[in-house]
DNA sequence: ATGGTTGTATAACAA
C-alpha cells in the first residue's frame, strides 16, 4: 500500500487546532507525529481529531514540550520515554508501532547554547536515544526516527551557515552526537531524494520576516531504516502551513513509501 | 546590534 508519514512541530496543538485540521484533510498522511503540542493529556483535542478520522497516543506535559503520534489505523504498541529504568523528566518521546512500522517520534531538547548545560542534555539524549535504538530495534527492522530534532546536519541546512558556524543547532558536537545515532543504519529521506537541495523546515519568530526572506534551518527529520528508505518514493516539506496565518515556527516534513507485506 | 516573537499561563520561561 501507498503510506504516508508526516512530522510537524506544530508549537502548541490548542492554539493551532483549526490550522491542523485543514493541513490533515489536504495532507492526509496515514500517520502524523507532533512535537511540542504543549498541553497535558487530558487537554489534547482527541475528539477533533477522532471526527477527522485520526486517533492519537499521547504524551504531554503541562505548558512546555510534549509529543503525539495520530494514525488513521491503531497502532500495534506504543512506548512513552526510553523505557530504560530511568524515566524521562520531560515528554519528548513517544514510539508507535502503526501499520507495521515503528515510528519513533522525538522533540530533541534545543540545547540554549553550546556553553549552557541544556546543551550537554541535548547531547545526552541523543546518545541515549541511539542505545535505545540498538537495544530494542535492528537495522533491518522498518523504522523511522523523526520529529524535531534541533539539529542541522551540514552547511546546506542552515541559512547562513558562516554566520551561525558553533551556534546551538548547528555545533559539530551536536552534528557527530546526530551521525553517532545515523551510524546504526537510519538515511535522511529528505536529503536521498533532495541532494543539493536548500529546504528549511524552521524559521524563527525572532528574526523579523524570516520565512519571507527564507532565514531558516533545517532541523526536523526523518531517518529511516534501509528497507524503508528502499520503500519511500518521495519526501518534501510542506511550506504552505508556515506562510498562513498564525502559524508554527515550523512545516511539515512528509514522506512517502510503497510498502509490501 | 547578542536584538527579535510566540504559547502557555498570567510572571516568566522555553524556544
Amino acid at each position: 500500500m501507498t503510506w504516508t508519514l508526516a512530522t510537524f512541530n506544530i508549537n502548541g496543538v490548542r492554539a493551532r487546532l483549526e490550522p491542523l485540521l485543514s493541513w490533515l484533510a489536504q495532507a492526509a498522511p496515514d500517520v502524523l507525529c507532533l512535537q511540542e503540542i504543549k498541553c497535558q493529556d487530558d487537554q489534547f483535542p482527541q475528539a477533533a481529531l477522532a471526527e477527522a478520522g485520526y486517533q492519537a497516543a499521547v504524551w504531554g506535559q503541562k505548558a512546555y514540550h510534549g509529543v503525539a503520534i495520530l494514525s488513521r489505523r491503531p497502532p500495534q504498541k506504543v512506548l512513552k520515554g526510553f523505557d530504560d529504568g530511568q524515566p524521562l523528566a520531560e515528554s519528548r518521546l513517544i514510539s508507535a508501532q502503526v501499520d507495521g512500522v515503528w515510528v519513533i517520534n522525538t522533540y530533541v531538547p534545543q540545547g540554549r547554547d553550546p556553553g549552557h548545560p541544556a546543551f550537554q542534555e541535548k547531547l545526552a539524549f541523543l546518545e541515549r536515544l541511539g542505545r535505545f535504538l540498538r537495544a530494542r530495534f535492528q537495522p533491518g527492522d522498518r523504522l523511522v526516527w523523526l520529529g524535531d530534532i534541533n539539529v542541522a546536519p551540514q552547511p546546506l541546512d542552515v541559512f547562513d551557515p558562516e554566520r551561525l558556524q558553533g551556534q546551538v543547532g548547528f555545533h559539530p558536537a551536536e552534528q557527530a552526537a546526530l551521525a553517532q545515532v545515523t551510524a546504526w543504519g537510519l538515511s535522511d529521506l529528505f536529503r536521498l531524494h533532495h541532494p543539493g537541495e536548500k529546504q528549511f523546515t524552521f524559521w524563527d519568530y525572532r528574526l523579523p520576516k524570516s520565512f519571507a526572506r527564507n532565514l531558516g534551518w533545517r532541523i526536523d527529520h526523518l531517518l529511516a531504516t534501509a528497507p524503508l528508505a528502499q520503500a519511500c518514493r518521495a519526501a518534501w516539506v510542506d511550506t504552505g502551513p508556515r506562510g498562513q496565518e498564525k502559524p508554527s515556527d515550523h512545516a511539515p516534513v512528509l514522506a512517502q513509501f510503497e510498502l509490501g507485506d
